[in-house]
DNA sequence: GTCTATAGGTAGATAGAC
DNA sequence: GTCTATCTACCTATAGAC
């Protein structure tokens, strides 16, 4: 439980916990009240309404993941060391916030025309251009076999996110316990980096800087 | 629109659209009803309540889906023509439903006690066993690379599932318009099986088969 | 700032006419 | 089977005491 921190910050950490957990429509301003252990009127004191609540968690959340899903287009590193610090970096930041992603998306999802233009408005412009050219260039140069930049990234991206997204699916797909799963998780780093490795790297091919 | 099927259908059809777009809190019954052409008091006439309706159309979902998913399970086919045909056909099925896994996963998240014990009830077992052992004596042949089975599938899921589940957010990062991701979606099918040959393939290895 | 009480609106569910 | 009208419960939001 979150101690004796003011009352915002403690509405805040309820609100992100039921909000991450039964989704917008499903969270009640009772529960967020319940969980910050105070009652429903200080909520609508501090945030006005359950949107303006939930925007700030949104926000917050966004603001959080973004930076670091995108921290691949902005670094100066060779590219593989690019990917080898994206993975590193990434996977140890979701493994401490597993439910982030999957919030992030079912809200984005359920209320794409909201969400997304405020998030447009709020200045986020990734721009991959960078990266994509870099990849260019090690394709040309011979150090990696030709593979459209796009899929290489969403390839990667998708790896990394989506044993966080689907986890209690692939679950019950591939019939694997809590503990076993965690076990799985903490080796992907390496499988990751790994299979990028190999699946790009020009077979004859020049150095890997 | 849904034209004259019986009134029960119109429901279920009308149902699926709504809770795949809102999710299992964020639907109303009565956006069910309008969506369907008939009135609330015959949702309820159909189908006694709310988690009824909403329990017909996740079952069917999830019918639908999770066979599809495991398929790569059952097959007989040597290695590289079962990922070829999971990849190929199961890309095919979710174009067509592109927003059914996000539907499942997100529902699963939120509520992951009373569905999982559900499908668990309902005897839905797979059994990835087979292919397990199929890619160790893949890898005793030395036909491909040392590769953990259970990342080697999930990479592949990862690979075909996020593109539709993360999408909105995908676009949002690497910059691309509708028109752009939907030709991009429509090279997948033979980027992710090279993606993944080249990553497993022992280098000097021996045969494909 | 924090509480209790309650207003106002909406959603799910039921009753009953046709 | 299908409709309208309505009940009941709940949820957000506000009012007002302390």
């Amino acid at each position: 439980m979150t101690k004796d921190l003011d009352t915002e910050s403690r509405i805040l950490e309820a609100a992100k916990r039921v909000f991450i957990r039964k989704g917008y429509a499903g969270a009640r301003m009772q529960e967020i009240a319940d969980e910050a252990g105070i009652n429903k009127g200080l909520l609508h004191y501090y945030f006005r309404n359950k949107d303006n609540l939930f925007g700030a968690i949104f926000e917050e959340a966004f603001r959080e993941l973004a930076p670091r899903t995108v921290e691949i287009f902005e670094s100066d590193e060779p590219l593989f060391t690019k990917l080898e610090q994206f993975i590193d970096r990434y996977l140890d930041f979701l493994a401490e916030r597993p439910y982030l992603p999957a919030f992030v998306i079912q809200e984005i999802n359920n209320n794409p025309e909201g969400l997304l233009k405020k998030l447009a408005e709020s200045g986020f412009q990734p721009n991959p251009m960078k990266l994509f050219i870099q990849i260019q260039m090690e394709i040309q140069k011979g150090n990696i076999r030709p593979v459209n930049p796009i899929h290489l990234v969403v390839n990667l991206i998708s790896m990394c996110v989506f044993p966080f997204v689907g986890r209690p699916m692939l679950q019950q797909i591939l019939q694997v316990g809590d503990a076993e799963y965690l076990e799985f998780m903490k080796m992907r780093k390496e499988v990751i980096l790994d299979f990028v490795k190999n699946a790009i790297l020009e077979e004859g091919g020049g150095s890997r800087e």
